[in-house]
Order: structure tokens, then C-alpha cells, then sequence
RNA sequence: GGUGUGUUCGUCUAGUGGUUAGGACGCUGCCCUCUCACGGCGGAAGCAGGGGUUCAACUCCCCUACGCACUACCA
């Protein structure tokens, strides 16, 4: 036996398009498992479609990656001992092994067009027939093969798979898989445009970068038994296979961009850490066993193992999404959020340069336990920044009636009055306003947080006058009362 | 059609022959409270169906049903 082999896996996609959760729960497993036993994480891109190829794609993926943490130790733009690892870039690899096969007798070239191909698969699904190729080019005679191959014809190069037999494979997660050799047809290795296809340059690149665990969705399961042949063939032992579960969406379909989002970029967007998502996406098929949920990557690479995964697809819950987010905002400090939020207040009309970076970070950790997505302190917090456009129209019918002006002078009048604005005398004089009154302390309250903010829900009261500043509260009290005495006051509905 | 794979509350899951089937999200009642959020205490909600094996099945075996995947010179 050989000596004990260093764990290596990898992250193989497709730049085809955007990265998807599916595919990024698949990176972040493979990902966990090389830091927790201590191996390597490779990224290596299969480009190997030239019809697909998207030079953005492969940008917006590795920013993706990046922007979850999930660092590779090999591949793009950080090389390592088996560049290149664009298989665009190892063709001749590939095509040296498939000649190989075609001399070692495990392979033939093909002549079949994609039109017969076409056809045929037409005529076989209409007599409710399998699908798969009918073997004509198999039959050729070698010699008579290489001759139309030395002549230049268009071929293809296609596996001799067994007539007979079976092969076997063990999964990781579900043990032993058979399938009869006689359902497998000759898969193409090497396409006319002399591209290898992902099975041909899977299989040669997992064994050349010494990959011992294949860890990928389980929509490969069913062409494991053909890479299981093309290391025989080769002469190889395979990896182990880890054939992970698919995320599906809330109707038990695929997760897809048509019923909302999918994508990592699409989260981000939506005002979701990467931590929330790595914690959440590592929940989606695995679990250590115990109650624990919330849970930081460090914590994530200790108690992550292999065995703990489920084979069952899971539903992708976005409430469930919600409220880890807001577990990690309640744990985030305000030094934390003010790089991803200021700019966003900024963006939504906030002027940078009439309000102190204190005053910043105080509307920040007022707000912060209260938000679920980064978006929240924009939505539920622009206040702080302007005064309110429009007050909320349901609290508004309850709370800007009439009488409700005069209540909000006496109140002004008293704030005006105060010794110092701060909580403590705020909250005395709300509390013998209220009993001189005859009333109780949220009949004042609400409608002078409507006054202040405009929605009806935030940070306590007090705390919230002091932040926006004495000048602010009676201006904006006034303002409230102004338009209620006028019968102006312009009411919006807030989504909560 | 063929092949494969999966099936514990609505959702994510714990469970490995004997449990009042546990937790979390969501929903909901109460508490805390100036609102919201947080937090605390409760509640409703589940082993797909049928056969076996066994003294005993959510746990093991078989069948059925249903879901999903694959069935390309795409990955």
C-alpha cells in the first residue's frame, strides 16, 4: 500500500453564468472539509464548452467565492504545483490520453454526425426506446479508422464501454451503486472541435492534481459509473465519491432566478452577510448532530465532517435565512456595520458632510439589533438623516387626531423647557406630562415617535430624541402638529 | 420510456429496535415593554402507504406511491 495521501479536493465549475447557492453550498463543503482534516481546496474552471464560454462569468464566480471567504490553495491567480487549471489550457493533455485509449484499444474514433445523432435519438424516443448510441463506429476496423482520421474527417473519440457486466462504485453518503454495463452507452471523450468533454478531462485532471475526494452535486451520480471505467481504462484508482444533495426552492423545484433569487450575488444584493450565508448554506444537508445553529466558520471547520451529511435535498428557507442574519447583526459591533452601511445611507440621500461620524455610529447601534438585512437601516432608518416626508397612515389615523396637536405643543413646550436633554429628564417629563394629563405614558409616546420618525417603530424614545439632537425633536414635533392643525398631514403605508 | 436516488412537523433537522419522537425557523397564546426587535414561558403541527422480520419497529427487509436527477460532441 502506498503512504497515506495528503486530502485534496476540489471546486470545479462551469463560468457559465452566475454562482449559484447550489454551487456554492458544494464549494463550501468541499471547502470544509479540506480545512478541517488539514488538506487542500482547489479551484480549477472547466471551460471546456467554448459555446458557453463567458469571460464575465468567470469574474462574477471568483468574486463570489471570494466574497464568501472560501479561499482556494490552488487555481486562479494563486497557481500552485499543476497549472494551468483552465482546462482550456491542458488540451494536449487530454488529447494525448485520448490517443492513448484509441492505441490501447479502450477507445474508437467516431464518425457519426450530430445530425445522425439527432435522428437518432428522435427515432428511439418515439418507439419509447432508451436513448443511446447505437455503437455503428465501433465496428470499424482500427486500421480503416485511423485512415479517415489520418485523412482529416470530423470524429469524435468515444469510450468502448462493456457489453456486459456490471460497474460499481461506492458513495460516500449511500454505499454501493451498480448499474449494467448495457444500459451505459460509448460516452465522447474528445469532441470534433477536439475539446475534451467534462468526463475525459474530469477524470485525468482529478488524477494528475492527486484529488482524493470528489465532492460535487448529486446530478453527477449518474455518470460515475463511465469516470469509474475511464480510470480503469487508465489504469487509475479512483476518488472517493461524495455525491452531495440538491438545493431545491420553496415549491420543491429547482432553485431558480425566475422565482427569486439564487444566485450568491443575489443575496449579497439583498443585504445578507457571507457569514450568514456560509453558516445557513451549512446547514442545508449537514448538521453536527447536536442543537447548535448559529455558528462562526472557525466553529464550522471544527465540528464539520463528511459523515454528518444528509443525502436528502433540502428546501431553501429564506425566513429561516432572515433570522440567522439577524442572530449575526445582534452579534456584529458598530465598527462592523459602518463600512457596509453609511455608503448606503449615503446613497439613499444621507449628506455625508452635515452629520459627525459619531452620529453615524449611534444611529448604527441604534438600529442594528433591530435590522435583519443591511437594507433595513435605509428602510426603517432614514430618519436619522431627513426629516420624515410622510408619517405612516395607519399609526397616523390612530395617533395624529384631533386634540393630538396641542398634546404635541405641551410636549414641544416642555422639551423646549428641559434643564438638559437627555434620557433621564426626557423620560420625567413624558411621565408628569402623561399624569398632569390625565393619561397614560404611550399616549404620548406613539405620536411623538410618529412626529419624530414618521413609522411606527424603532428604538426606544428617549434614547432616539437624544440621538437626533434636541434641535431636530422640537423642529420636527412642531412640524407634526403644524400639519395636523392644518389637516395636511401626508400619510404613506410602511412595509414591516 | 429507461436508469439511479431520496421520503421524520409547512421548512431545516436530531434519532440508528423499546423515546411522552427532541431542537430550530415560521405560525400562535402569555410575559417583558413606550413601539419594533431581542429574550423568557407555553401551544398547534411529523415518522408517505402496505406487507414482512421481531417479544418489540421511525429505526432492518420487500413492494407501492410520490419527489428529484440523469438519459448531449453541456457541465
Amino acid at each position: 500500500m502506498s503512504s497515506p495521501a495528503r486530502t485534496r479536493v476540489r471546486f470545479a465549475p462551469s463560468p457559465t453564468g452566475y454562482l449559484h447557492v447550489g454551487g456554492a453550498r458544494t464549494a463550501l463543503f468541499n471547502w470544509l472539509f479540506a480545512k478541517h482534516i488539514g488538506g487542500d481546496f482547489l479551484l480549477r474552471i472547466e471551460d471546456t464548452d467554448q459555446t458557453r464560454y463567458d469571460a464575465k462569468a468567470l469574474v462574477d464566480l471568483i468574486a463570489d467565492l471570494k466574497w464568501l471567504g472560501l479561499q482556494w490553495d490552488e487555481g486562479p491567480e494563486v497557481g500552485g504545483p499543476h497549472e494551468p487549471y483552465f482546462q482550456s489550457q491542458r488540451l494536449p493533455l487530454y488529447q494525448k490520453h485520448a490517443r492513448e485509449l484509441v492505441a490501447g484499444g479502450h477507445a474508437y474514433p467516431c464518425f457519426c454526425t450530430s445530425e445522425r445523432m439527432d435522428e437518432l435519438r428522435e427515432v428511439q424516443k418515439r418507439n419509447n426506446l432508451p436513448t443511446s448510441y447505437d455503437r455503428l463506429c465501433r465496428s470499424i476496423p482500427p486500421e480503416t479508422a485511423a485512415q479517415r482520421v489520418a485523412a482529416g474527417e470530423k470524429h469524435t473519440i468515444r469510450l468502448k464501454v462493456p457489453f456486459n457486466g456490471d460497474t460499481v462504485f461506492k458513495d460516500f453518503l449511500r454505499g454501493t451503486i451498480t448499474y449494467q454495463n448495457r444500459i451505459l452507452d460509448d460516452l465522447v471523450l474528445l469532441k470534433t472541435d477536439l475539446f475534451p468533454t467534462y468526463h475525459l478531462a474530469n477524470v485525468i485532471d482529478d488524477h494528475y492534481m492527486q484529488i482524493t475526494h470528489v465532492l460535487r452535486g448529486d446530478e453527477w451520480i449518474p455518470s460515475t459509473p463511465r469516470h469509474v471505467l475511464l480510470y480503469q481504462a487508465f489504469g487509475w484508482e479512483p476518488p472517493t465519491f461524495v455525491h452531495l444533495p440538491v438545493i431545491l426552492g420553496p415549491d420543491g423545484g429547482k432553485l431558480s432566478k425566475r422565482k427569486g433569487a439564487a444566485s450568491v450575488g443575489d443575496y449579497r444584493e439583498l443585504g445578507y452577510l457571507p457569514e450568514t450565508l456560509i453558516n445557513f448554506l451549512s446547514l442545508l444537508g449537514w448538521n453536527p448532530g447536536g442543537d447548535e445553529e448559529y455558528m462562526e466558520r472557525d466553529r464550522l471547520i471544527e465540528v464539520f465532517t463528511l459523515e454528518k451529511i444528509n443525502p436528502k435535498s433540502a428546501v431553501f428557507d429564506e425566513k429561516k435565512l432572515e433570522w440567522l442574519n439577524g442572530q449575526y447583526f445582534l452579534r456584529r459591533d458598530v465598527d462592523f456595520f459602518m463600512p457596509l452601511v453609511k455608503p448606503l445611507w449615503i446613497k439613499a440621500g444621507a449628506d455625508a458632510t452635515a452629520f459627525s461620524e459619531d452620529y453615524f455610529r449611534t444611529a448604527v447601534a441604534l438600529l442594528k439589533d433591530r435590522s435583519k438585512r443591511l437594507p433595513d437601516f435605509v428602510a426603517y432608518g432614514m430618519y436619522f438623516f431627513q426629516e420624515p416626508q410622510a408619517y405612516d397612515e395607519k399609526t397616523a389615523k390612530k395617533y395624529f387626531g384631533p386634540g393630538s396637536e396641542s398634546l404635541l405643543e405641551t410636549l414641544h413646550a416642555g422639551i423646549a423647557s428641559l434643564p438638559a436633554f437627555d434620557t433621564a429628564h426626557l423620560e420625567t417629563l413624558y411621565k408628569e406630562t402623561a399624569e398632569k394629563l390625565g393619561k397614560k405614558g404611550g399616549d404620548l409616546i406613539h405620536p411623538s415617535r410618529l412626529a419624530i420618525s414618521g413609522i411606527p417603530f424603532g428604538p426606544g424614545l428617549y434614547e432616539l430624541m437624544v440621538a437626533l439632537g434636541k434641535d431636530a425633536v422640537l423642529r420636527r414635533m412642531h412640524a407634526a402638529s403644524a400639519a395636523i392643525k392644518s389637516g395636511q398631514v401626508k400619510t404613506v403605508l410602511t412595509a414591516a
